[in-house]
DNA sequence: TTGACAGGCAACCATTAGGTTGCATATAAG
DNA sequence: CTTATATGCAACCTAATGGTTGCCTGTCAA
């Protein structure tokens, strides 16, 4: 819902990299995801909490263990209303070119 | 080229803001986009830097302006090669078709 | 019940980020 | 030449960020 807590969260290379190894990997726990990380577990855990803030991350309960899932909506979101924007222009310029191209005006996507 | 500084780059609402600002109307000058900044001129200049930094805004003098233009590659470049991989399926067949189009000579990236 | 394990909470620390002010430099205009 | 304008540079300040450590709570298993 927040484009900018999502751009904040997105801003840190540790976060990412834990996004990637969700989607990897759906479902892990804390702990899972400590691992190789080069920092403890509390500030894995600072990360993780800032991911699931802006709604990057579902949490789920098991237990005493805590499971993470990766939710690509709000990053879906974001390249959609924010994103495509400037990427239409250029789109656009493709498409005019596809048309030269093939000398056919049927450019339709 | 640098996805880290992209990120970071984009994390900022001010420079969100100015990037918007350029898109509107490309090839402003810094004192154009200090107008209704809410900051100091040196502030918005320092936004403009990490913009420029990050390869997402390119610039060019004339006499003493200097004209701010939009550069919407980097800002394609991660979304095809991060975000996309989130909504995968829906992205699909538009970055094919990018690839294939750019694959035909035509040096926009 | 007693320990081990998963995770949360709070205090603290160093660095960075965003902002300010003041001054310097280069170009345009009178 | 002098002055106004456009921008750059540097020092400085404050708050946020990313990280640490220590301790507490809740759950599972022997």
């Amino acid at each position: 819902m927040d484009d900018d807590s999502v751009f904040r969260a997105l801003a840190d290379a540790s976060r990412r990299q834990l996004l990637d190894r969700l989607y990897a990997h759906n479902g892990q726990t804390s702990g899972d995801l400590c691992q190789n990380m080069e920092m403890s577990r509390q500030a894995v855990a600072k990360h993780l909490a800032i991911l699931e803030e802006a709604n990057l991350v579902a949490v789920q309960w098991r237990g005493r263990e805590k499971l993470h899932f990766i939710n690509p909506v709000p990053i879906n979101a974001v390249a959609e209303r924010w994103i495509s924007k400037f990427e239409a222009p250029r789109l656009d310029a493709l498409s005019t070119l596809k048309r030269t191209l093939e000398g056919e005006g049927n450019g339709q996507q």
